[in-house]
RNA sequence: GGGCGAAUAGCUCAGCCGGGAGAGCACUUCCCUUACAAGGAAGGGGUCACAGGUUCGAGCCCUGUUUCGCCCA
């Protein structure tokens, strides 16, 4: 094998291979319960960033870990056509050319979109191939395909024919620059500085005048009351009254209305019903007059008389002139206001009346929410389940109705004879109440979330019954970033339990979003995504590294930095592994295949301590991963794999081997290498979800049972010894003591030392390890002598006193005894502030009454050890 | 205005069920020892934001405060 890790040379061929051995698609067992996701359907508005790449590592790391674990495993890929993000692009690549879509036509247009989204569908992709995802392909999905589109015909005119959807006329957040109405979910609030105008409306009489403020003066066109709050006294007397409306001269009343907030400027607001939601509601309860001012490109309209055809920023200055030279403008104060953008061009919205067609949320609501009360939805981390309900509970009719050309046509037509409305699965040639043919199907298209509200269950072929549908479906898991939450994840709660009778999934998980280094959230909207593209870290890192620090570098729900210095000392760890296992191969014998690992070992069957030791240690490990993983604690197991590995099995496990590899027992050289085989072998297995491709790579290189290690079988709990496991670990307390004893005295490295030791109960055991021992702090063995006691004391030796040894360094030309006095002293008293907590903690009855009875235990054990060992130091220091 | 999250080593972040404060990077010293210098060995470094409280015991639970970020209205 190759002498160090190199990801470009293994990833993508090991890719083709998983897939063209058919790993990626389910073996469908009838006796089992399949474990199903559907990928969260990337936009082909662009090429996928960091952010998508969490999405992939999260997700294939659940998938291949229950694929291991036996169970039929489906993932399902797909694309969003993102209709609003996508027509945007590319009519910003047309604006390039000094295009708008209105030059090229619909029809030109379109092809224009399907061009990009081939381009970038191809893009995305392969980007999936270099992220490793096992996702079945032949399953991949389009949200334009044609069996989605007849879901979402199926679903628009079931909810129709139930009265779930409807067309009307409402207010509605228009973007000028899309030109289309888009659902209050895709407005962006953000601060912004404006002005707050203080303008005096007088009565009709002229006897008396009220002042109210405002941030869009334009507006003020299209007023056609104004309200104060009911228990307001300063305008008490005006409630009722009809105002002059200043510059154009309407008459409008002063209402009453509780929706008024006293305190915000003068305490009374203009009402403009057109044009703003609280004003839209306040007309709807005292039935006033509703005048829109604007055209759709929010130039003012004919209502706004001598303002028509002006942009709406001009006419605000030419308003605000106007009304200055009226001598009805009071004062004009700089003021911060959340403004509304659209969330795919930026542009500021403008809220307007105008017909669409809703959906009526409320309803599809109330069963979403019992699915989550109820516990059959169950969401990751917890704490987003009250956001959920409070979105849910708060839900509004969701505009669903698109001036856009990209999209799914609203399937309804409207009869040019009779005016019938015509709502169908299929294309009408004629209307069926006047039997005319002259139809035009309605021009709009649906709001994407539409349709990839259907996405678990449409893209296993509902509303077809089919056979993935009947096995598959309800999916188990499903995986996304928490932004998304209600656009998409409660849409398809809502809309999976109103047509399949059934929770799409039965656990939401949501992980954290990934941010660059300013800490901005990394979206397909930024000028510069592509910065953030996967590729360029998979390039210069490999896919393994990147995906174990996304996995990794973060808890649930929370979001991350991706710091390259990270990824970059998980390439190391690649590389470490790799080598362990260069290590191990080059250690096997003339007969290797003889050590591959089956099945779970026997501690009791083995007979050297070091062994049962690792082996103990790798089982608590399967056992700790396993219930991580169950619990979605991705990171946590996956750093405790990695401390397993690089800590125990390299820098010490590995290193005890050697001497018994190199020996003269055979038997003993067998074991180590069934031991260091068995070991590596399920460590690659719990790795396998992290690393997909260093592990199979390696794995391949491993004698081992089985044909691929993405189909290997999830490693199985066994048994621990305690007992080498507390052997071990004073061995190890022994040997970094005599390492830390040499570098203090600045012992040659190269050098090997004598060393005497008092093992008292623990000698079977040291003289079993001496070799080990002698090895591992570099002692010359035949200057290493072991007893259960140190009859003769070296004179002028370096004395070290562990919990269960006592050492001495005969070092005579290194000691000086005045320091070594000092030393003994120091850790006497380091020794002393311990015994010290613990004889406080045990002589407090209340603790030893409450706390539990192994944590007293476990002190009472420290007592006796520190007591020991202190008598021990004191001896020491009384020699000397 | 309501809600959520974060605040732990110089930096980026873990810390599970409340039971001796951790990792990676950076830093100091030494070492190219036949798996690995993408490495090994030994170290230094923390008032767990602040103030109260609960508890035998608090980084963790409760209350309040400060700063930063996000969501909703």
């Amino acid at each position: 094998m190759p002498a160090t890790y190199d990801p470009q040379a293994i990833e993508q061929p090991l890719y083709r291979w998983w897939w063209q051995r058919g790993d990626f698609k389910p073996k469908i067992d009838e006796a089992k319960k399949p474990f199903v996701m559907s990928m969260p359907p990337p936009n082909v508005t662009g090429a996928l960033h960091l952010g998508h790449a969490i999405v992939a590592a999260v997700q294939d790391a659940l998938i291949r870990y229950h694929r291991m674990t036996g169970r039929p495993t489906l993932w399902v890929p797909g694309t969003d056509h993102a209709g609003i993000a996508t027509q945007a692009v590319v009519e910003r690549e047309l604006a390039k050319e000094g295009l708008t879509r209105h030059d090229l036509g619909r029809e030109k247009f379109l092809e224009r979109v399907w061009q990009w989204k081939e381009l970038y569908h191809q893009r995305i992709t392969e980007q999936h191939y270099s992220l490793g995802v096992s996702c079945d392909w032949d399953r991949e999905r389009f949200t334009m395909d044609s069996g989605l589109s007849q879901a979402v015909r199926e679903a628009f005119v079931r909810l129709y024919e139930q009265d779930l959807i409807y067309r009307g006329e409402y207010l509605i957040n228009w973007c000028p620059r899309c030109g289309t109405a888009i659902s209050d979910l895709e407005v962006e609030h953000h601060d912004a500085a404006g002005n707050l105008w203080y303008v005096r409306y007088w009565t009709e009489e002229g006897d008396a005048s009220l002042t109210v403020a405002t941030t869009r003066p334009e507006t003020i066109l299209g007023d056609t009351a104004v309200a104060v709050h009911p228990e307001d006294e300063r305008f008490a007397s005006l409630i009722g009254r009809r105002l002059r409306l200043p510059i154009v001269g309407r008459l409008i009343p002063v209402v009453a209305d509780e929706a008024v907030d006293r305190e915000f400027g003068t305490g009374a607001v203009k009402v403009t019903p057109a044009h703003d939601p609280v004003d839209y509601g306040i007309a709807q309860r005292h039935g006033l007059p509703i005048i829109n001012v604007m055209t759709d490109d929010m130039k003012m309209n004919d209502a706004a008389g001598v303002y028509a055809g002006q942009d709406r920023y001009e006419c605000r200055a030419n308003v605000v002139r106007d009304i200055e030279a009226q001598g009805d403008l009071i004062k004009i104060e700089p003021y911060q206001h959340a403004v509304g953008h659209c969330q795919r061009c930026a542009t500021v919205v403008e809220p307007r009346i105008s017909t669409q067609w809703f959906v009526r949320a409320g309803i599809l609501a109330q069963p979403a929410i019992e699915a989550v009360r109820e516990g059959r939805i169950r969401i990751v981390p917890e704490r987003f389940t009250a956001i959920y309900y409070n979105w849910m509970e708060n839900i509004h009719d969701w505009c669903i109705s698109r001036q856009l050309w990209w999209g799914h046509r609203i399937p309804v037509w409207y009869c040019g004879e009779c005016g019938e409305t015509i709502v169908s699965r299929t294309d009408p040639s004629a209307c069926p109440k006047c039997g005319s043919s002259h139809l035009t199907q309605d021009p709009d298209v649906l709001d994407t979330w539409f349709s990839s509200g259907l996405w678990p269950f449409s893209t296993l072929g509902w509303p077809e019954d089919t056979e993935d549908l009947r096995y598959f479906y309800p999916t188990s898991v499903l995986e996304t970033a928490y932004d998304i939450i209600f656009f998409w994840v409660a849409r398809m709660i809502m809309m999976g339990i109103h047509f399949t009778g059934q929770v799409p999934f039965d656990t939401v998980y949501l992980h954290g979003l990934v941010r660059n280094e300013q800490g901005d959230k990394i979206s397909k909207s930024m000028e510069d995504a592509w910065r953030y593209d996967p590729i360029f870290i998979i390039k210069e890192y490999g896919l393994d590294p990147l995906r174990y620090t996304l996995l990794t570098g973060s808890t649930p729900g929370n979001d991350m930095r991706l710091a390259e210095a990270r990824i970059e000392a998980n390439r190391n760890f690649c590389n470490k592994i790799w080598q362990a296992t260069r290590f191990v191969l080059g250690n096997l014998g003339d007969n290797p295949g003889q050590y591959a690992s089956s099945g779970v070992l026997d501690t009791s069957t083995l007979e050297d301590a070091t062994d049962r030791w690792i082996v103990s240690r790798y089982h608590g490990l399967v056992q700790d991963v396993t219930r991580l993983i169950d619990a979605y604690q991705l990171g946590e197991a996956g750093r405790q794999v990695y401390e397993f590995l690089w800590g125990d099995y390299c820098d010490w496990y590995i290193e005890m081997t050697k001497t018994r590899l190199r020996g003269e027992d055979a038997s003993s050289a067998q074991a180590a290498r069934r031991v260091l085989v068995y070991v590596l072998d399920g460590a690659l297995r719990l790795l396998h979800p992290y690393m997909p491709f260093v592990t199979e790579t390696l794995w391949q290189y491993l004698p081992h049972e089985g044909e691929a290690l993405i189909v290997a079988q999830w490693p199985q709990v066994g048994a621990q010894d305690a007992e080498a496991a507390e052997q071990v670990e004073g061995l190890r307390e022994l040997v970094r003591s005599i390492r830390n004893a040499r570098t203090e005295h600045d012992v040659d490295p190269a050098r090997r030392i004598a060393a005497i030791i008092a093992a008292g109960q623990r000698t079977a055991f040291l003289a079993a390890q001496s070799a080990v021992l002698a090895n591992l702090a570099r002692i010359a063995p035949e200057a290493l002598s072991i007893g259960t006691q140190v009859s003769t004391v070296p004179e002028r030796a370096l004395s070290l006193v562990t919990a269960d040894y006592e050492a001495f360094l005969p070092l005579e030309s290194l000691v000086d005894v005045e320091k070594e006095k000092e030393r003994l002293g120091r850790e006497l008293a380091n020794l002393d502030k311990e015994l010290q907590r613990v004889t406080t903690l045990l002589a407090n009855e209340r603790f030893t009454a409450k706390a539990p009875a192994d944590v007293v235990a476990r002190e009472r054990e420290k007592l006796t050890a520190y007591t020991e060992q202190r008598a021990r130091l004191q001896g020491r220091l009384a020699e000397i």
